[in-house]
DNA sequence: AATGAAATATACTCCCT
DNA sequence: AGGGAGTATATTTCATT
C-alpha cells in the first residue's frame, strides 16, 4: 500500500495526538471526514497504523525507576526467557538484538527494592546490565516521509 | 493526585485504545460520559496522561531498519549532543542513563547506508555501540495499578 | 464528584459522482 | 477515492443533587 501526501499528512496529526476527530484533520487537509475515515480505516487494515495507545506518567503511578537491563542469555535460556518476558509485567519494552548481548528491555519499577527483585528474577535466564534512566531527551519522537532529509 | 480504582479503570483502556470514546468506557465502568471526560480532564492536567499516540508500522513507511545505538560521550561533547539530538529525525527515543554510556537511543532507518550516515553523525559525540533489531518481543505493554503483584 | 438533559459536534452509512 | 445527506452516537455545557 501507498502512503501518499495526504495519507502522510494524516499520519503525522494521528501521532502528534491519537485522539483528533476524522473532522478536525479533514478540516486541515482539506477532506470531508468520511474521506479521512477511510483513509484511516485502510491504513489501520495495512498495518501501517498499529494502534492508538495513551502515554501515562509512570512516576506519577508510582514508579519511580526506569532501567533499561540487557541480558546475555546462558546457553538455551533465550527461549524460556522470550516465553516468559511476556508475564513480567515491569517490562514495557523489549527487543531482540544483535552483538554481545541478545535481549534489552524497557522496564519501570516502583523502588529499588523492586529493581533488585526484578533483576533476580532475571538470573537464571542469563548475565543481565542495568542502566538506569536519569531522564529522557526524546519521547515518542513521530516519524514523517522527510525524516531522512530534515536529519 | 490520587489515582482510584475508577482512574484506572480508565487509564487501562485509554492505553489499550487511546481512541476509545468516553461513553463507551463510561458504559463498561459504571459511569456517565461527563463523568468520564471530567476525570481524563483532570489526569490530562495533572500530567498523569501525558499525551495519545498512534503507533505506526515503520517498516512500512518505509524504515526497514531499527537499531539501539549507545555512545559514550567525548569530554565536554555530551551537551552539545543533548542539544543536537533533538534535531535527529531518526531518533524516536532517547535516554540518558547511569553506567558506562551516557545515552541510549532507539533509531529508525531506511537502510543500511542509512545507518552509516546516521553513524557518522555521532563520531564528533562520543563513541558508540550499534545493535540492530532482530525483533520487538513485547511492545508498549499498558502498565495498571498492580504490576507488581502479578509478575 | 456525579447525573440527566439540552445543544453542539462528530461519526457512520449509503448513495452519487 | 471522495463528496454530501441523513441518522446515530458522542461530546460539552449546565443545572441539580
Amino acid at each position: 500500500m501507498q502512503t501518499d501526501e495526504l495519507n502522510w499528512a494524516i499520519l503525522i496529526r494521528l501521532q502528534e495526538n491519537a485522539r483528533y476527530s476524522f473532522a478536525k484533520i479533514g478540516r486541515e487537509i482539506g477532506l470531508s471526514s468520511p474521506a479521512v475515515a477511510e483513509r484511516v480505516k485502510k491504513m489501520e487494515d495495512a498495518g501501517i497504523i498499529k494502534g492508538y495507545k495513551t502515554q501515562i506518567s509512570y512516576h506519577q503511578t508510582g514508579y519511580q525507576l526506569k532501567a533499561i537491563i540487557t541480558l546475555r542469555a546462558f546457553m538455551g535460556r533465550l527461549k524460556p526467557f522470550l516465553e516468559k518476558v511476556k508475564e513480567f509485567k515491569e517490562v514495557i519494552n523489549c527487543y531482540r538484538i544483535t552483538g554481545n548481548e541478545n535481549i534489552i528491555m524497557e522496564v519501570v519499577l516502583r523502588n529499588q527494592a523492586h529493581l533488585e527483585e526484578f533483576i533476580d528474577k532475571l538470573i537464571t535466564y542469563g548475565e543481565t546490565k542495568t542502566h538506569i534512566v536519569l531522564s529522557q531527551v526524546v519521547a515518542f519522537a513521530p516519524i514523517d516521509k522527510n525524516t531522512t532529509k530534515l536529519s
